[in-house]
RNA sequence: GCCUCUGUAGCUCAGUCGGUAGAGCAGAGGACUGAAAAUCCUCGUGUCGGUGGUUCGAUUCCGCCCGGAGGCA
């Protein structure tokens, strides 16, 4: 019988936050964040991390677990994940997985098993180069011959992504596709999931607004801070929206004004990745906003659903 | 009041020497296994301001009307 979790997910903004807290102060619950901004310490307003206060005791884990200027990816996150959660359920409480990284998610759900598979930084320069140089296409080629399946599966342009196919094999000998079919594992809990969502616009406008507080609660300050800690500007930290749009306009390159539009056109745009990536999956019971709304019917409706099938 | 320019997709505009139209942006949909708030892919029918006329055929030419901008009085 495996034990029982609780996962939040949906769009930047949706209130995914709150709701976690709520669950957790009724079924005596702890949370996993489930975020790959929110792992960053001092990154507070611009990833809109709940505040100690806004916590109300209850536990949460995973938040504020690295400095800014280190690196960190799915692998490490789902081993994190899986050690919080195991400990929670130890304790005999009930562990909440919410954030809207869906990567993260899913591979906490899924139980993905990654192996040990390191980097080879100057093999993947070398691909970078010969891309630039050749096109994309002739690297999408290279890997065609070594991993047909992965090559059809990638798009020619999303170098990103050919590379780390590439490198895959350099380090390890096998094919993204072999690793990928090994990584499949029996899930280790049976979780029930939560996905918010609402009327488009009133989603929008949602996030507009969020934008305008983050704003007012001094986001530019928090940027010029780790900037003047000396965290490269091309770190992953820095490519957080609202960071790196606050970046462009420090250095001169927008007005503020154009900044702040630029913040909620890709915080509008990540919504809808986030849901393009979590409507895939089956197994969540949606909760829908509508337009005319009193955001406590997404908890009310959060409680029943989970009431029956806790 | 007169003259000139202008009215085309949600926005900015192109274009049709007369055969009912296309870019950018916005927007929508999708992919995703070690950077994922990243990275990448796909998608453009709209009374061509209104109304009469010329024409086989008008968004295109002509008249009038209604918006908008500028100039002269």
């Amino acid at each position: 019988m495996l034990s029982k979790i609780v996962g939040v997910v949906g769009p930047t903004a949706s209130g995914k936050t709150a709701l976690a807290i709520e669950i957790a102060k009724k079924y005596n619950g702890e949370i996993v964040s489930c975020d790959s901004m929110q792992i960053y310490k001092y990154m507070n307003i611009g990833t809109a991390k709940p505040s100690y206060d806004e916590m109300q005791g209850i536990p949460h884990h995973l938040i504020d677990i690295i400095e800014p200027s280190q690196s960190f990816n799915v692998a490490e996150f789902s081993q994190m994940a899986k050690e919080c959660i195991s400990d929670i359920l130890k304790c005999g409480k009930l562990p909440i997985l919410a954030g809207g990284t869906g990567l993260y998610f899913d591979s906490v759900i899924k139980n993905i098993k990654f192996t040990e598979i390191g980097h080879n930084e100057e093999y993947c320069k070398e691909l970078e180069n010969l891309a630039l140089i050749h096109g994309n296409e002739y690297v999408h080629n290279i890997l065609k011959e070594i991993d047909e399946a992965s090559a059809n599966v990638i798009h020619p342009n999303n170098l990103r992504r050919v590379i780390r196919a590439l490198e895959i094999y350099k380090v390890s000998g096998k094919t993204m596709t072999q690793c990928n079919e090994e990584s499949i594992q029996p899930p280790l809990y049976e979780p029930i999931i939560i996905g918010i969502n609402m009327d488009r616009e009133l989603l929008y406008d949602r996030i507009n607004k969020r934008v305008d507080i983050m704003m007012e609660n001094g986001l530019i300050d928090e940027v010029k801070h780790i900037l003047n800690m000396g965290i490269d500007q091309n770190s992953t930290a820095m490519q957080a929206i609202g960071y790196k749009e606050l970046v462009k306009y420090l250095s001169g390159s927008l007005s503020l004004d154009e900044a702040i539009e630029e913040i909620k056109l890709e915080s509008r745009r990540y919504a809808k990745r986030q849901l393009t990536w979590f409507r895939k999956n089956k197994d969540i019971h949606w909760v829908l906003l509508q337009k005319d709304y009193i955001f406590d019917t997404i908890h009310e409706k959060s409680f029943t659903i989970l009431k029956n099938l806790l």
